[in-house]
DNA sequence: CTATAATCGAGACGGTACGTCCGGTCTTAGT
DNA sequence: ACTAAGACCGGACGTACCGTCTCGATTATAG
C-alpha cells in the first residue's frame, strides 16, 4: 500500500491525473538522492516532475508526507524468506535492509523523517503505520517461521509475546540504522553475522 | 569539551562577550526544545539571546554546528560508574542515555544532526568527534571494568576487541534511540532489564 | 443595447441559458460594489453566481468585457428630457450622471474600465461605443432641444459643431468623474448650478 | 515634494540605499511606460531595478504606493507662469497637463490610481495629498495672478473662492483627462483654445 | 591618553523558497 | 451543444530566513 494519500469516493469534475501522482513521487526520489532532505523544495520537485506547484499541493500538504510516501513505497519490498533457520532469516532481512539504507534517497530520507517526527505527532503516527508496523510484520513472520521449524518455543503468553517482537524490532532496526547512518560504517556480511550472534546466543528459549 | 567554538589566536581588540556564547547556546536550546530543529531559525536564536546576527555568525558558521555544540555538552554528563556487575553497569547507562534522550531539546536536535551528517562530511566527522566517540569510551570502560571483575575474558586480538565495541555501542544507542524517537515507546527499567538480558546471554566469552 | 454579449449564429445542441447571463451579470455588479475592481476574481464571480467558470468564459473573453457588459447597462438609463430651458435640462443631465457615479458598482468600475483603455486599442473602442458615444447623444439632443427652443443658433458648420458636442461633453463628463471619483466630494445641486453658470456664462468677475 | 516614504529621524543599522529608492522608481515608471499598469508586477520591478523584493516592499507596502510615487514626481513639473493675461496661463497650464498625459507612464498609471482610490481610503488621501493639491495650488496661483493684473474681482467671500478653485480645477484636470485617456483625443493647440473660450465666455451663440 | 582594532547592536542588502491565489484551459459526467 | 465540477499548468503574490554588508558605538590593548 502506498497510494498516494486516502482519495476516496470522487465522481465528479476531472479525474486526478494517476501520471501526475507517479511522476511527483519519481521526481521526489531523484531530488532527494540528487540533493538531499535539506536540498529539497517543492517547487523543483514539481518543476522536475513536469507537474505545477498546485498539483503537488492538491496532494500532499507537506515536504513530509510527500518524502513519506515517496519513501514508503521501497520499504514494502522487504520479505522474510524461510531459509530453514533462524540464523539465515535473520541475516537475510539484515542484509535486505542494509540494501535498503544504501540507497541515497533512502539514506537522506529516513532520519530526517524521524526527526521531523519527533515534533509532529501526525507524522509520527503516519510513520508509525506506514514505515514501523509492516517492518514489525517481518519480526512475527520470522518468529512464527522459527516456532514452526521447532527453533522456538511456542508463545505461552501473548503480551510478552508482543513486548518481545518490539524488542527485537527495535534492536535489529536501530543497530543497522546506527551502524550505517550514524557511526556511518559498512554492513559487511562478517558484521551482520557478528550482530546475529549477538541476538541469538541464546534468545531466551532458544535451542541451538 | 564544549569550549564555546574556536576562539583562537590573540588580543588585541575588543575581547568577544563570554556572556553572548552562553546567551546563545541556552538560547539554542530553549528554542530547540520549543519549535523542534525545523523550526529553528538564527534570527531568532539571535533575537532571544538579546544578540544580533552578526555576533551569532562570528563563532558559528552554521545552524548544525550551533546546534551540535549546543547539544554536545548535554552528552558528556554520561558516565559508567563501577556497580559491581556488568549487567547493573548496562543498565546504569542505558538509563542514562534514555533519560537524555527524553529531554525535548536533545530529542529534536539529535536524528535532525544525523539526517544532516548523512550528506555533509564535514558534520558526520564533527558528531563522529563531539558526539559518538566519547560514547564509545562509555562502552571502552564498562568491558574494562567487567574485565577486571572477571566478568569478561580479556581481549585476546585487539583489532576484533574494536569491532566489539562497535557493534555493541551501536546496538546500544541505536535500539535506545529507535525505541523512543521512532517507535515512540517508553523506556522502562523493565524494557532496561529486558533489553540487557538480549544483550548479555551471553555475550561470547561471557561467563554467567 | 446590453444584449449579453455575442451570442452569435443558431441552435444546434442544448441552448445556453439565459438565467445564467443574468445571475452572472448580477453576480459581477454585486462583486464589484463589495470588492471592487481590483478584488473582483472571475472565479468568485462564477462562484457568487452559481455558474460554472467555463460557462462564464464561453461568454465573455476577460473580466474587462464582462464588466462592460455588467455596467453598460446602468448609463443607458441616462436621457435629456426637454425642460424648457437649456440651464434646466443641463442640470438634470447632471445629477442622473452623478446619481449613476454614487453607486458604488459603477464607481468601481467606471475609471478601471477607462485606465485598462488606455492600453488595450480593442477594448477602447468597445468603451467608445458603448459608453462614450450614447452619451454623446444626450449633447446633440440638448443642443437640438435648445435651437429648438431659441436658446442657441443653428449650426452653421457641421463640423465645428462636431468639435464643440465633443468639447462640451468632455468637459461634462470629465468635470463630473473628476469631482467625485478624484476629488471626492459630492455633487450637490448647487454645485450642479454654478458648474452650469460656469459652461453658460464668463467666469464670475471675469472681464474680458 | 517625493521623497520615496516618510524615513525621518533614523540613525541605527545601516541606513537605506538612496541609489535603490532612484532605480526602482525609475524602473517602476519605466516598466509602466512598457506593459501597463495591468502588467506591472512588483518582482518585475525589483528585477529590472536589480533589486531585491524586500527591499522594495521595506519601502512601499503595495503596488499603489509605488505607482504614486513613482508618478508624483512628474506632475511637481507643473507650473504657472505669469504670461500677461488668463487666457494665455491657462492655455499655458492646460498644454503642460497634456504633454505630461501624452507620455505613456503617466497615461498608464493615473486613471489606474484614481480607480483603486474609489476603493481605498487611504490610497484616496495619499492621491489627495500628492497629486490633487499640488495642482489646486496652479488654479490658485492663476487666480491670484489675475487679479493682480486687474482681469478677476477680487475675492469678497473665502468660503466662495475655495469653491471657485475648486470647481475650475475640477473641470480643467477632468476635462483634459477625459478628452485624452477616455475619448481618445489630441489636445490640440487649437482646441485648447476652445476650451478655455468656454471656460472664459459663455457658449458660443448663447443667448441668456 | 590617544591610536588602533576587533567587537557589539541594529538593520538594510540580494537571494531563494515558501504556500496561496487567480487566470485560462482541459477533461470528466450529466442534461 | 450545453452544464457543473474540478483538476491542470503557469505565474505573481507577500512573507520568512538566509548569510553578507554597512553603519555608529563600545571596549579593549599598544604606543
Amino acid at each position: 500500500m502506498a497510494t498516494p494519500p486516502p482519495a476516496p469516493h470522487r465522481a465528479k469534475g476531472r479525474p486526478r491525473s494517476a501520471a501526475a501522482d507517479r511522476a511527483i513521487l519519481d521526481a521526489t526520489r531523484e531530488a532527494l538522492a540528487e540533493v538531499g532532505w535539506g536540498g529539497l523544495s517543492i517547487g523543483q520537485v514539481a518543476l522536475r516532475a513536469g507537474v505545477a506547484k498546485t498539483t503537488l499541493y492538491r496532494r500532499w500538504p507537506s515536504k513530509n508526507e510527500l518524502v513519506m510516501d515517496a519513501v514508503a513505497t521501497q520499504l514494502e519490498e522487504l520479505e522474510v524468506t524461510d531459509l530453514g533457520s533462524l540464523r539465515a532469516d535473520i541475516e537475510d532481512v539484515v542484509a535486505q535492509f542494509a540494501a535498503l539504507l544504501s540507497r541515497p534517497e533512502t539514506q537522506a530520507a529516513l532520519l530526517a523523517l524521524f526527526a521531523e517526527g519527533t515534533r509532529d505527532a501526525q507524522l509520527r503516527k503516519r510513520i508509525r503505520q506506514t514505515i514501523v508496523d509492516p517492518q514489525k510484520r517481518l519480526v512475527r513472520q520470522g518468529r512464527a517461521n522459527a516456532q514452526a521449524r521447532g527453533e522456538l518455543d511456542p508463545d505461552c503468553d501473548e503480551a510478552s509475546a508482543a513486548e518481545e517482537i518490539d524488542i527485537i524490532f527495535d534492536t535489529i532496526a536501530g543497530t543497522v540504522e546506527h551502524r550505517m547512518l550514524v557511526s556511518g560504517e559498512p554492513v559487511t556480511p562478517d558484521w551482520i553475522s557478528r550482530f546475529t550472534t549477538l541476538l541469538l546466543n541464546p534468545l531466551p528459549g532458544f535451542r541451538a
